[in-house]
DNA sequence: AATGAATGAGGGTTCATTCAT
DNA sequence: GATGAATGAACCCTCATTCAT
């Protein structure tokens, strides 16, 4: 995870004082939450553990956080959500063609969160979303429904400048989300027993994310061309 | 489900030999197991609503199963049966072009398996099988490796048959895979929050199956086909 | 209390089935939780330990009782609210003068209620209703209501019939409340305390409800009876 | 409540040395822990409402008081101071009939004691002095002994000169305290619940006050005095 | 074989009390 | 003296599992 806390490790390079620890607090317990989330499942992991790995006595955790599911959003906000702004940023400036941006922006996402821990934030709430129906909302809210605008954002600028066919934004959206939502899903579930020896080739994330975004492009890319195909 | 066991109602038509109920116990209790580990989840589901669902005491349930996990990986693996016989069948008398062949067997896998109770245990491997490595071993045998055997044949017959373009078919097969999983998961996770007011439209499957391959097969198909048309 | 059950000691007498166990069980553990609410509050009861004095296990208690809440109430049920059928019985049969009615009414209230542990349930409502709106609402439902209901017939009759003179009910029903609602205060606070030497003659229960009644009496009747006043 | 401390409102009138509020820390501590338990109770308190009420942190709380039980004492203890005095020199100089020093006494205790905070005092003890004896011996001492003394000598001006009949004092005494006691009860108890919709009209304690000693001193009075109006 | 009463080890959460700063 | 972060022992309640009937 990028914005990495420092460990409860007790360094004892420097006394380390009480104040600084207040404020080192709520992200050791979101990075321990985190793992032990993506580790066992919200349901299957105990607060106990979480404030065990985060150095610090249960009771502590709830100094923090209200309770386990606002322990749960809040890794979700810190994980996930924290992106958008900076990817809506990314939006706004683009130069080059929609099809780079959505090969880009399909990169990015995996590097950012598919790669990251982060990604098994998205496993679990499609895994036990339907138990804590706060959980599925939140993550509605924090991720779905930012994501959802800036997919749409994207595909409207490609059927806007013409290199995209037009398309029923309400799905197309879902031909971009879909295949990441499936390898995150296959990374965290089948991912582990199918690279195994006998059963064909792993599945290379990177390489499927790639191999996605060509066909799909393929897909929406205007078979005809207003002046120049931004692919050659 | 397929194998569909004789329902606990009891609906004494027949007397029911106590001999006949005793050999049907187990498979009553794996269809009330598969719903409910389902709908809420393996955590969450209580034996004692598995034993009641299934018309039989708590205790019962326990002369049968071990334990809840050992029901759980009977459930499971009770139920990954294949249809892929059929399909195979299917595939070698099938007479039209290779995209008809995607299209008809996207829809047909989700009418037969997503659209059905079927799509309960996708879902359930998918979210509990990083507990259980044995149950995703096993859906890994029974249901992954005969659809990819059977979709890399027809990529290759459309690839053969100059319908489609060459591919990577390793990655290819997963173009089709991932937006049924995709869907699947949704159906059973977000979709039930997400369809609700003011945030925007709800996603129907049998659009998005049919929207996914029309943007698939554009992804595949050969931009200048040999002579003309597919269909012979 | 009148409807004493089977204390949990194991007399070996017979096997005790456990069909029989079960059917005591609400008995014995509302036995148990009317002396340990009486003696600590509702609050500060535990009940792990109701139901260590009941012999059964914490896990059993949840069996018969939803919630510890529940468990209360079922207490002031069996108690409390269970005598009104009797007593509106006994009114409606009541042959002598009405001023002897209120007499034998607080009497007996005294004998069934005041003097025995079902009295704790009183005081400890007074206690703690402010801090559980529920249990206050439960006496209300099952213990005020009827018991308003009753006084107020009775006043009615005395009234009626010429014995009483005419009297504001709302409020003169509480006249015959409050002493038995402050003898009961003062047995379970105060009374431990005040009866002890030096500190002047205790305060007997029974002499003050004769003594209450008396003074109560005196300035409910009627100055002029009719003909001839039931009290000579 | 009479001995009221300086709020811990910072006027900042005066610069308020520190040794001022140290001096004044254990009252505002103790004002804030009688108004929070006798809305909420001894065990429903936490001592953080009351160290933030009183303006200081939970740490200084402990600084003054040992644990929650000492402050609670204190609290009782506190408040428990007599205002006696004034009511012995009223009782000295009053000129009117007994009546109406009893009627005149049970108004002016209602007006500054039950309709007060004062009144909460009352309620604490009679509610939680089972749990804590030397609260009750305190409130004893303090409260109920000087308050008999006057009662009684009420109630023997009233019978030396003629107004009142023979009275057993020791247990009349309690006919005049019995529904003060009452009423504080249950302004504190089931009053809040029992003026509700549906069930009756509320309890006015200044009508009950009122009409307990309207049938109060009808059954105290002489009913044939000995020559005409009790004023001398 | 079948039952269902009973168990008891936790689960999340609260809060009086302590103690380093 | 004052703070407030940290603790940990309870608390109510759940539920997989056992076992006498």
């Amino acid at each position: 995870m990028s914005p990495s806390h420092t460990p409860p490790v007790d360094t004892d390079e420097a006394p380390i004082k009480r104040e600084r620890r207040k404020d080192a607090r709520p992200g050791e317990l979101m990075d321990a939450a985190l793992s032990l989330f993506v580790e066992k499942g919200f349901a299957a992991t105990r607060v106990e553990e979480v404030a065990q790995r985060a150095g610090v006595s249960k009771g502590t955790l709830f100094l923090y956080f209200p309770s386990k599911v606002d322990l749960f959003k809040a890794v979700v906000r810190e994980n996930i959500a924290g992106r958008f702004a900076e990817w809506n940023t990314a939006f706004d400036t683009f130069q080059g063609s929609t099809s780079d941006m959505v090969r880009y922006c399909m990169q990015q996402w995996w590097e950012r969160i598919g790669a990251t821990q982060a990604s098994g934030i998205t496993k679990l709430v499609m895994s036990e979303s339907s138990q804590f129906p706060e959980i599925a909302e939140c993550y509605r809210q924090e991720v779905i429904e930012p994501g959802n605008a800036l997919i749409r954002k994207i595909l409207q600028r490609g059927i806007t400048r013409g290199e995209f066919r037009p398309l029923n934004l309400d799905y197309t959206i879902y031909s971009i989300i879909a295949p990441m939502i499936f390898v995150i899903m296959w990374k965290h579930s089948m991912g582990p027993c199918c690279g195994l020896s006998g059963s064909g080739p792993a599945l290379d994330p990177e390489t499927f994310v790639s191999n996605q975004a060509d066909v799909l492009l393929r897909g929406l890319e205007n078979p005809s061309p207003p002046h120049s195909s931004p692919t050659p």
